[in-house]
DNA sequence: TATAAATAGGATAAAATTATCCGAAATAAA
DNA sequence: TTTATTTCGGATAATTTTATCCTATTTATA
């Protein structure tokens, strides 16, 4: 569905939030090891997501990444996944045609597009901020 | 969502459908040409579902693909799914968790179960038949 | 029976994804 | 100003996925 450097890049983010959240910077050492994941894979996909203007990220000593903490809360899955594996999620065709066209749908469109859109909306309603709550309060999990 | 080997091994099978429901055997020549694959990965594919009974293989002259008028209506997407890209789609977590465990959620478990179950459902009620009249009536088409 | 036609399957190869390593650049603090 | 810390970014490596090639095996038909 989506791909490790995704699931990777979602869920570091969601830890950064947690800590921004309680004005903590953290390092992509302490970012890897929460969310069992491959370290300097992990740095290099934060990268993106700094350029992408997702989170900050401060050099040198002390430093570390951020969220700001009104980005928290208006952040939304959609933006972190489309950042990183880019828009075929939404928009492509479910049988790999070189585009999803109505107009000269695959066998499955019809269906295959209703699913499409359903995790579209979800991705696009779900903030950092209501994922990051529940692993504070001990509802979800980040790893394992 | 569904892996390369999976896109054409799907729209492989349909292809085969819509032949085997006139009489006609094909070839992994053929079939390649008509949904825009590479023939010699497809024709792996298609031992693999020869090999789950989802479809039939005559060897020697006059052989090529087939299936039984019978399965057409009966198989379902979800087995050559399942037969190729095994049950990840259908049971794995959105986030890379080792397992997807009510106990023991990820972040998203909630929300990605609805989709990723209402994905399951489509593939399981929808029949290589359904597909096959499609492309037969014009209505979908299998490449470009 | 000999021949040609066709799938099966193993061995490689190419490409994409995932992962690691290391030096450069930036920054805080001594 | 020097040093320690920390991200940045390029190079490289490992793994997985995708793709190709070649020979063996099977089968219809001449
Ligand atoms: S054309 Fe295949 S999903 Fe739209
Ligand atoms: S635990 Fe992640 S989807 Fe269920």
């Amino acid at each position: 569905m989506f791909s490790k450097a995704c699931e990777y890049g979602i869920k570091a983010a969601i830890f950064i939030a947690i800590n921004s959240s309680e004005n903590r910077r953290v390092s992509p050492k302490e970012i890897a090891e929460e969310i069992d994941s491959p370290q300097a894979f992990t740095a290099k996909i934060l990268q993106a997501l700094v350029r992408h203007n997702m989170i900050k990220s401060v050099r040198g000593a002390q430093g570390g990444f951020e969220i700001d903490k009104d980005k928290i809360a208006t952040t939304k899955l959609s933006q972190i996944v489309y950042a990183i594996d880019g828009d075929k999620i939404y928009n492509g065709c479910g049988l790999g045609l070189h585009t999803c066209d109505e107009n000269h749908p695959c066998p499955v469109h019809d269906k295959f597009k209703v699913v499409r859109d359903e995790l579209k909306d979800m991705l696009e309603n779900t903030s950092l901020e209501q994922l990051a709550l529940d692993i504070k309060s001990g509802v979800s999990f980040l790893k394992v």
